[in-house]
DNA sequence: CGGCTGCTTGAAATGAGTCAACATAGGTGG
DNA sequence: CCACCTATGTTGACTCATTTCAAGCAGCCG
């Protein structure tokens, strides 16, 4: 084994931003542990835009941390229609839905150039035992996703279009800012239609509130390029509180 | 330790159609093991219509079996509007949200006499070591939540009143069929209202629907009481196949 | 440069929501 | 046991947010 490759601190950039292993790792592992860990954060993989990371219906045993680039999920129903589950950035962890080892019910598929981090679930269960922490770790996560899920029927049950995209803009600022971007000033990766597509609106009627927002000054946009400039406001009308002209 | 009382026999009694118990019992437990689980099993609880069952923001530890009733789960926002996430039958496990050992995201409610098992997440954990088999079957439970929660979001995201209201009926259906009870005859515990909610509509939509459907011959109804009379129909209508006037 | 895809904007159509009145069932108390 | 009261459910008329259809525009890639 090679003490120089198995440390906590090459491990730690490997995999840096990654929710799962970064909280695992200062919980004891010996050097046979570490070395399991290792292996299993090197095994990367570069997808380009478009393509596929793993696809509903296959089994594939893996959950994914996205190292860098973006990843949209998505299912297809038997008609063909797909709906876009969620959006995935550096550090966030996707394809939960084929963790017991079973088929994927969605498909993960890269908005731009992106690196992916495969993490076996057999050998994350290995791992699992020997690291108390880790389960507990992987149970938060896994608590978080249905949270989240929760959240997002909330705003597809009850909330407007205006309300809809507003939070969607709010929570994509927060989650740049937790990865340490910039919160006011981002590139979008997905389209308007996919936008549309994850918030149940028509592509149109993104465009439509995308410009509204901008001649009320909260934000300014340009195709991808979006800023923030009242956050307040924003918020504002992501709870409902204020509607715009 | 007493034999009698812990056996195969008698946990199965005791949580029949659980599917998370039910699928854990044949896989080779001792009777320390059985002795655990039937503590687990054995922790009931009888609440009356409109009891809590749990709460959104505390700390229960606890994931929950429905043993007779049912149970709605729902949260709520900051404005106080909530949102059901799900009706929960008989067999069904509910509060995975708070698997994490951490505060509920939602709360659960009675929506009849219910008798719930109370299963406490710390010694779930326990037993998972001692059990590899059970280990994998909480992680079905989890994905297939999760998978279900995917299946909502379409729902809710991409389709209209009609096939809402039709698929809720065909799902409710299917999931009395699967514990034994009539596919095509049944009672609704919930109200008007709640089925709006869940399904994101107005309750008078939720009304009128059901008036529609019975107009067409495809359900009879009378307040809760449900008859499918055309399932094939229903079906059609849940897929967009075919609209009513 | 040309064609393609994604985005924007307008005008018209519509599905579902809102408001309101009424009906019915079930529960409560006299 | 009946009468009333309140919850819940039904139905109608009208409104309006969002979709749909359609046309035009702007970046981008080969």
């Amino acid at each position: 084994m090679n003490e120089q490759k198995v440390n906590f601190k090459s491990l730690k950039a490997s995999c840096q931003n990654c929710s799962l292993i970064e909280l695992c790792l200062p919980r004891g592992l010996n050097n046979s542990d570490l070395s399991t860990l290792d292996d299993i954060i090197q095994q990367r993989r570069l997808v380009h835009k478009n393509e596929n990371i793993f696809s509903q219906g296959e089994k594939s045993g893996c959950i994914y941390a996205v190292r860098s680039g973006s990843v949209k999920t998505f299912t297809t129903a038997k008609n063909g229609e797909e709906q876009i589950l969620g959006f995935h950035l550096p550090g966030e962890i996707l394809g939960l839905d084929g963790m017991d080892n079973q088929i994927h019910s969605c498909s993960g598929v890269a908005l731009d150039t992106a690196t992916i981090c495969e993490l076996p679930i057999g050998d994350l269960n290995v791992l699992c035992v020997k690291i108390p922490g880790l389960q507990q770790q992987l149970l938060s996560l896994i608590s978080n996703e249905i949270t989240k899920d929760h959240t997002m029927l909330m705003l597809l049950a009850r909330r407007n279009a205006e309300q809809k995209l507003a939070t969607f803009l709010i929570n994509l600022s927060g989650r740049f800012k937790a990865r340490g971007y910039s919160a006011d000033e981002f590139d979008l990766t997905m389209s308007r239609y996919d936008i549309g597509n994850y918030l149940g609106l028509a592509d149109e009627t993104v465009s439509r509130l995308i410009s509204r927002f901008k001649d009320n000054k909260i934000i300014d946009a340009n195709r991808k390029k979006i800023s923030i400039l009242d956050h307040d406001a924003l918020c504002g009308v992501a709870e409902g509180e204020q509607s715009l002209n």
